[in-house]
DNA sequence: GCCAACGTTGGC
DNA sequence: GCCAACGTTGGC
């Protein structure tokens, strides 16, 4: 069963903010980049868990984990014309962008800083370190997950 | 198909 | 607010 990473702004949407959420789900949709697209379209699947990461802000850092809650599904906000996330050049017989479900199950008491992350030798090379990594969907290995999960079990 | 210009992301 | 990295766009 693959991980995740899932990337928000937490002034745009937190942690919080999905515990709160109506059955605590949403959707994870506005996801608009082709590499990102590939792996929610291709890869997610219901019951793959993923951490919950805060970027943007103060202190960027893994706060959560979450569970994929659905299968992938055309992105509605792609269709309208009043969404931010509208893309006139996509068509519902051929759909561009696809979101997933997301369910909250579990917020971190401490949360897990990026810079705390930057320290473990043996994430190298997870893929959230990086120079220049801009995904906001990204796989996390078994491995890196275990020495994350590591961290705050 | 190349590549410069531009917009966005995201840590600091 | 700055700036590096990267993706996308569009002229040629």
């Amino acid at each position: 069963m693959p991980y995740w990473l899932l990337k928000s702004e937490p002034d745009a949407f937190s942690i919080e903010d999905l515990r709160q959420a109506p059955d605590r789900k949403t959707i994870w949709e506005g996801v608009r980049n082709y590499q990102a697209r590939n792996f929610i379209r291709d890869a997610m699947h219901p019951g793959d868990r993923a951490f919950f990461y805060h970027s943007s802000c103060k202190i960027p850092a893994i706060v959560g984990i979450v569970s994929i809650a659905s299968q992938a599904y055309p992105d509605p906000s792609q269709f309208d014309p009043t969404s931010p996330y509208y893309d006139a050049h996509s068509s519902v017989d051929n759909p561009r962008w696809f979101a997933i479900d997301v369910h909250f199950e579990k917020e971190l008491s401490t949360l897990l800083r990026l810079e705390e992350l930057k320290k473990i030798n043996a994430l190298e090379n997870f893929r959230l370190l990086q120079r220049g990594n801009r995904l906001s969907v990204l796989p996390v290995s078994d491995a890196e997950w275990e020495i994350i999960h590591a961290q705050f079990a």
